[in-house]
DNA sequence: GCCAACGTTGGC
DNA sequence: GCCAACGTTGGC
């Protein structure tokens, strides 16, 4: 059982987007890193737990809690050429982007901010925090999870 | 809207 | 394989 956070920008997919989605359940497309892409692809397994983090949100922070529901599949994304994330480079052969399912498991009673995040002197080793990360998925250790979800009251 | 940090691309 | 140019991320 691994922990996670991931990136999503609320006015595109919200906690509660996915929370209102069928099952609860979203496919997390869109990623086009390969850091990213690989912790999906190696990593992650069915029932890893997941904070779902707001970024260019005002404010940032974590929303709520979910769980990897599937494991890695060709992001469909990719071979529409119609679609922002289409990748020409790409084929139905040997596709270069995997996405995961998402469920969301759990509301938290607080939202957590980035500031009180960096405020938490427990979560100063956090790769979310480091200077310069922009990767939108990164592993979390269980002593930062266990932080986290007593910073959201859950 | 700005811009620091970082990833990717492509000429050489 | 180097590295300058460019594009993207994401906090502020």
């Amino acid at each position: 059982m691994a922990y996670w956070l991931m990136k999503t920008e609320p006015d595109v997919c919200s906690f509660d987007d996915i929370w209102k989605s069928p099952k609860r359940t979203t496919g997390w497309d869109g990623v086009r890193n390969y850091q990213a892409r690989n912790f999906m692809r190696d990593e992650m397994q069915l029932g890893d737990e997941v904070f779902v983090y707001h970024s260019n949100a005002e404010p940032p922070g974590i929303a709520g809690i979910a769980e990897v529901a599937s494991a890695a599949y060709p992001d469909p994304t990719q071979f529409d050429a119609s679609h922002d994330h289409y990748d020409a480079g790409s084929t139905r052969d040997d596709p270069r982007w995997v996405q995961v399912d998402i469920k969301a498991v759990r509301k938290i009673p607080r939202f957590v901010s980035l500031d009180e995040l960096r405020a938490n002197p427990k979560l100063k080793a956090m790769r979310l925090l480091q200077r310069g990360n922009r990767l939108s998925i990164t592993p979390v250790t269980p002593a930062e999870w266990r932080a986290i979800l007593a910073m959201a009251g859950a």
